[in-house]
DNA sequence: GCCAACGTTGGC
DNA sequence: GCCAACGTTGGC
């Protein structure tokens, strides 16, 4: 089981969407970078994921689960490009500000703050923990 | 709205 | 295979 984290711009494909899918979830397609791909290759069913809206809100607002592995996206014909499927689990009772992380003690390393530009993009397990924590959400 | 950082493209 | 030019992303 790995952590993952997704970042979208609310603007085009927000945390309402995505619950609005319910468990039928929804493709993660679009992505057109080689390591957000390789990340989604690497992905199971069952991995759970942090949903980020970027651009004007940048916080962490709720967890999402990987519910099929990586397929062709659906949205180009070009077979270079993958993505997986994910449902919306459960909203953070409080968004996790990107301002948050980047001054806690033990998410300043994060690939978020680290690598803004990555879409897609791994979260180890004490990252997990600590974010779950700060967004007042069980793991 | 600006710009830095990064990834991709294409000419050589 | 290198690198300059260009486009895109996302924080500020």
């Amino acid at each position: 089981m790995q952590y993952w984290l997704f970042k979208s711009e609310p603007s085009t494909w927000g945390w309402g969407d995505q619950v609005a899918r319910g468990d039928a979830g929804e493709e993660w397609d679009g992505v057109r970078n080689y390591q957000a791909r390789n990340f989604m290759r690497n992905m199971a069913r069952g991995d759970l994921g942090f949903f980020y809206h970027s651009q004007k809100e940048k916080a962490v607002v709720g967890i999402v689960e990987v519910c099929a592995p990586a397929h062709p996206d659906s949205t180009t014909d070009d077979d270079r490009w993958a993505c997986v499927d994910i449902k919306a689990v459960r909203p953070f009772a409080k968004p996790v500000k990107l301002e948050q992380i980047k001054t806690h003690e033990r998410l300043g390393e994060m690939v978020l703050v680290k690598n803004s530009r990555l879409s897609v993009q791994p979260v180890s397990k004490d990252e997990w923990l600590a974010i779950c924590a700060l967004g007042g959400t069980k793991p």
